[in-house]
DNA sequence: ATGAAAGCGCTAACAG
DNA sequence: CTGTTAGCGCTTTCAT
């Protein structure tokens, strides 16, 4: 923990005896310096402990080599399997990523928002597309490109890579339908912060009116981030509220394995007496007994195309805005009954 | 999209008919602007649509409000809460994470906290004791707190917020025998990358000689992450290589649920005819039917105590290494047998 | 409470 | 292939 002032470019040029941009240009891939003596630059840099100051760099060269993401938690893993998929699509390009999450809360987003663009990134990519007032102006006047995720939104800031949670629901219910299943009830979405969820459940109901079903069986779970714990609850109310119930449709494949466990607790048989989806492909779901029919909806992927999209933005001139539809896939499992 | 550049202080400064100075001085909280000056700079801001630029002042102020932080995988709930405390303890200071994650290898690791490093942190923190030699050099000469966590490592290279892996399954196995199991087995903890897993099955054979008993029911489980398949195929090979076992230890509760399903699936009998442990106090743990018998390293924790200690060392003067122990505790459940 | 000057460490732009 | 000059946008420092 010493706490001497670190050495600069200026230190080694006086070192390797050469002008501070050589040194400078010793450090860049592409760069033109003779051999012997980017040589001896990289070893004075070794010798005297250098560490490039990015902060200077970006300065200067008006490039942070940031990309700005915003996730509405930390600890899920469809959300980390988009940042995972952002990342490796941006490493190669040097470009880092800076995180932020938002707690499922869209002026806790907006906060973030201006706490990240103070960085300066290449470009931002936000979950869902609803956001407050301000945020939506400060993305919009950013002057980077913006790419909303997770979502198909009516009215898109920027780009776009997601795809509509309510019609992947709605591929649900007509999935069930064509089991014969009429009573089916939709747990969840209930809670304003949760965008994605309230669109579920959104399209749930209006899969169900279309059916010309009954679309009030919907039990509420609570904030997000819903727990498995919550779809056991929920669950619970369920079960006591609407024994009749043929199938359940969750918000999450957390909350479906939740309410899974209840079942098993009561001893009530899955998909016997009542089937289970879930959504999101989450490994409880592949792995659990019964398995969880769900709704895999590509989260690396998103996070692929999304950096990849970025990378294209970066390069070429300014295109026009992109829609990326990544199409969710319905996974007939276990808990959903018979194919 | 727009693309033209940003407004600057200058352009605040003259818009307000002040200084840039003045302007700079309003954006603090304590300097001393006058009321009416402020409000005009504020809205001139507003109006033209100033975004800070950190970049700059943190090339002027050597100050970057980052803290570095490294963990294993993006996508693990107990990382993710380590990283959730951390960020929440930071944030009244205003300090901001920079997150990278090292794919639980620790060659990656050292280029990660090179790139990290660049960026000027405040601190870092990384997760465990094992490093490279050049990361460890890179760690020592940073000139900034280094706060390694999830482990308690003989060697520090600063200060320590962690608990040692190895004592916590030694708990677990006195737990086993206390309740007159011999037959222990550990599943994972085999591969070169997961230190922390390595030190939990290297406590388990201690422990297991220590008590007399015979400490080569170990089961491989694969390079890390142990995903739940991973413990499923590990209890398979278990069952079929060792079916006498009477209790087995999973490196943690990813691959504890994995294990539990496949004896589900193959219809033995949990706990009556073999007890499973899990380590980490995931969710899925205290929601599976049978719950499950964990270790809770507080995860969360270690993350606030982190941060804590990183504000007082940033705050006060340079005192010695702390080494800050959180010890876990046993959770014993269902899966666990009589306690 | 406000301003003027200088400079953080790097690199764009230009020169040779 | 290498060097010189200037300056990125802010804030430290010193004045007033």
């Amino acid at each position: 923990m010493q706490s001497r002032k670190p050495p600069t470019m200026a230190d080694i040029a006086r070192v390797a005896g050469v002008s501070p941009m050589t040194v400078s240009r010793a450090f860049k891939r592409d760069a033109s310096v003779s051999a012997a003596t980017r040589n001896a630059i990289i070893k004075a840099a070794e010798d005297i402990g250098y560490v490039f100051d990015s902060t200077a760099s970006n300065l200067r060269s008006q490039r942070s080599d940031f990309v700005a993401v915003t996730i509405p938690s930390i600890n899920n893993a469809n959300f980390a399997d988009t940042v995972r998929g952002l990342s490796e699509g941006l490493k190669e390009r040097g470009l880092q990523i800076l995180l932020g999450y938002t707690d499922y809360d869209i002026h806790e987003e907006e906060r973030l928002i201006e706490q990240l663009l103070r960085r300066r990134p290449e470009a931002i990519v936000v979950t869902g597309g609803r956001h407050t007032d301000r945020a939506r102006r400060l993305l919009q006047n950013a002057g980077i490109p913006v790419i909303e995720t997770w979502d198909l939104p009516k009215d898109p800031i920027g780009h776009v890579v997601g795809f509509s949670n309510a019609d992947a629901v709605k591929d649900m219910v007509a999935h069930f339908v064509g089991q014969g299943k009429r009573k089916i009830a939709f747990i969840g979405g209930d809670a304003d912060g949760d965008t994605r969820g309230t669109d579920r459940r959104t399209g749930f109901v209006a899969a169900m009116k279309a059916q010309g079903l009954d679309a009030t069986r919907l039990i509420a779970a609570g904030r997000p981030p819903i727990s498995m714990r919550e779809g056991a609850d929920a669950m619970a109310r369920l079960l006591e509220t609407m024994p009749d119930t043929e199938a359940v449709i969750c918000v999450s494949d957390l909350s479906a394995f939740g309410a899974l466990t209840e079942c098993q607790r009561r001893g009530v048989s899955v998909p016997a007496r009542i089937a289970i989806a879930g959504f999101g492909d989450y490994e409880i779901g592949a792995i659990s007994v019964p398995s969880l029919t769900t709704i895999n909806p590509f989260p690396h992927e998103i996070g692929a195309q999304a950096a990849a999209l970025i990378l294209r933005v970066l390069d070429g001139p300014a295109q026009g805005a992109t829609v990326i539809t990544v199409k969710p896939e319905l996974l007939l499992r276990e808990s959903g009954g018979q194919r």
